[in-house]
DNA sequence: GCCGTTTTCGGCCCGACTGTTTTCAGTCG
């Protein structure tokens, strides 16, 4: 058995904590197993590369202790732990889809497994077509409906779309609903409104003086696929989509309270109330309590000044880093669109790009930003129809023409330059120190082991004349997974080699990741956030970049592009 | 299973909605 990753040993304990829950365990017991998943795919350092006993370094991590390190050091090692092979031999795999369906949890599904032998979703279909499913105790014919409708819902369950689709959705949705007179005020909570790369579903909430009139009109919202619950304070739909819609009256003065409920994240949320209690407080969706006087909740302000906190910014909230920050009094100052002066990667209608170099200065200058580095792929990638030496130097040649006539925006002489699978670069050295910019990247050999990937890499941040490496994971959110690359020694080398790594803002990559941006932080490694822009249109992802870059917790000094591109030259020179 | 300015045991965030129930369990977020 080879040793696994961190996302294989994360996967297995998600795999115990959704076993142990099928069988009733104790929920603290399989929350903490899933608190350790998280820690472990968020941690940068690979548990395989640990000794088999040292534990210590793992229970360094919060909420593991010496069992789970124990746990995660044999999983790492042996691809298994003693605890998993006896789940599995006590509950069928094909079980665990069922946790899938909505409307269906652990008491259910353990129900159906044992009382009707059902064991796969075709069964549990079969079950509730016979009627067999509404004769138990506790169900009846409107779950055994809501259950079969569910089992086609099971296979997208759990699929979350891209932020930059659902924000396009959110537009919409806010669009009509501003079209009732009576909404005092509405706000996107959730996910969406921390920005998470990928959203499960929104979370909307409005002020109003009749709830029912809203909820009317949210039943009329474009897109609608049905009304999913509808209670009083509380309304669901879904989506054509797929996308489900929660929303919420609430009073004026719980506004604030019910923003920071339902903006989480859970695990925040966890923590906030944890804190709120030792202070003899309680929190709600109402506000902040003292018993029964209500302390704060109109503002979220209220809500964490009432714990001894100072606001936090949604982007932060994941039980990461932000209380300690909070503690310490240095939350950062998190970078916003404003601060970029430019983007340092974009292509034209040279290589795989639709605009040419002109129209793309235009755009740029159009977003105010006073640079634009124009990175064509190198030869390498041939689909691309990338660039030779002579090309390239072609190209070059043509951006000095244009930007003779351009004015208030300067074009920077770039290359997207592919790292070879078997290590070096497809230009020569002497037609890189030609650049004003080069950035690095892997399109071939994204397969190979961790060891080869990360040394590739490696070499090419040592070489002299590359600046940046781009799309450090080569990940398509949703479609490819990142490949197997050692990011925190990657970093490591662009710290003491003073090189710049990529945040990718094409809403399908956002590499790198909002924890791999913390660790880049932390590493003193600058970041570049780059559109990858194939068209004019494309530049406009620098929003979705610069959302990620503050889920990470950097700050305008921690991305490079915030400074002008003589300051960018002054800094690249110091090396 | 974790954790500690309630510290080695006894907690662990909190409420809405639904359906199947006559007072609550299960699910969800």
């Amino acid at each position: 058995m080879p040793e696994l990753t961190n996302a294989e040993v994360a996967a297995a304990l998600e795999e115990i904590a959704d076993l142990l829950e099928f069988q009733g365990a104790n929920p603290f017991r399989v929350r903490a197993y899933r608190n350790a998943a998280r820690a472990i795919v968020e941690w940068t350092q690979v548990v395989s590369d640990l000794r088999p006993k040292d534990s210590e370094t793992l229970t360094q991590l919060p909420g593991i202790g010496e069992d789970l390190a124990q746990k995660i050091l044999v999983l790492a090692h042996t691809g298994t732990v003693p605890l998993l092979e006896e789940l599995r031999s006590q509950v069928p795999e094909s079980v665990l889809a069922m946790l899938r369906v909505p409307g269906l949890g652990p008491k259910r599904a353990a129900t159906l497994h044992h009382q009707l032998g059902v064991k796969t979703l075709d069964e549990l279909r079969e079950a509730c077509e016979s009627h067999r499913v509404r004769q138990l105790k506790g169900f009846g014919e409107k779950i055994e409906a809501a259950i079969l409708e569910g089992i086609d819902l099971a296979a997208q369950a759990g699929e979350r779309m891209c932020w930059a689709y659902a924000d396009q959705i959110a537009q919409s949705l806010l669009e009509h609903m501003r079209q009732m007179p009576g909404i005092e005020k509405l706000e996107f909570a959730g996910s969406y409104r921390r920005g998470k790369e990928t959203v499960g579903d929104l979370d909307l909430l409005a002020v109003a003086g009749d709830g029912q009139q809203v909820m009317d009109h949210f039943a009329q919202a474009p897109g609608l696929d049905k009304v999913v619950a509808r209670g009083d304070t509380k309304m669901s739909i879904r989506l054509r989509s797929g996308l489900q819609v929660d929303l919420r009256v609430v009073p004026e003065e719980s506004l604030g309270a019910a923003l920071q409920y339902f903006t989480g994240s859970k695990a925040h949320n966890i923590v906030l109330r944890g804190r709120a209690k030792t202070l003899g407080l309680k929190v709600n969706e109402y506000g902040v309590f003292r018993g029964d006087e209500r302390v704060g909740g109109r503002t979220e302000q209220e809500v964490y000044e009432a714990l001894g906190l100072p606001w936090i910014a949604p982007e932060l909230r994941e039980a990461r880093e932000e209380f300690d920050w909070a503690d310490r009094g240095c939350l950062p100052e998190l970078v916003s669109l404003t601060d970029i002066c430019g983007d340092l990667h974009a292509h034209t209608d040279w290589t795989d790009g639709t605009a040419t170099i002109e129209e793309m200065a235009l755009a740029a200058k159009k977003l105010g930003w006073s640079y634009l580095a124009i990175t064509d792929h190198s030869k390498r990638v041939t689909m691309a129809n990338g660039l030779t030496a002579e090309r390239l130097r072609a190209q070059w040649q043509e951006i000095d023409r244009v930007n003779q006539r351009l004015k208030g925006i300067r074009l920077l002489k770039g290359v997207e330059v592919d790292i070879l699978e078997g290590g070096g670069l497809d230009l020569s050295d002497e037609v890189l120190a030609e650049a004003d910019w080069v950035v690095a990247s892997v399109h071939y050999g994204q397969n190979q082991s961790r060891e080869r990937i990360t040394r590739r890499v490696v070499e090419a941040l040592q070489n002299p004349y590359v600046h940046c490496f781009s799309h450090p994971t080569g990940r398509l959110i949703g479609r490819r997974k990142p490949y197997e690359i050692d990011l925190e020694a990657v970093m490591k080398v662009a710290a003491a080699e003073r090189k710049v790594l990529e945040l990718n803002a094409h809403p399908m990559r956002l590499d790198l990741d909002d924890v791999a941006c913390a660790a880049a932080r932390r590493l003193g490694v600058l970041v570049a956030i780059g559109t990858d822009a194939h068209s004019t249109d494309g530049l406009e992802a620098m929003r979705y970049g610069v959302l990620q870059a503050r889920r990470g917790g950097l700050t305008a000094a921690d991305v490079l592009n915030t400074r002008s591109w003589a300051q960018i030259k002054k800094l690249l020179k110091r090396k």
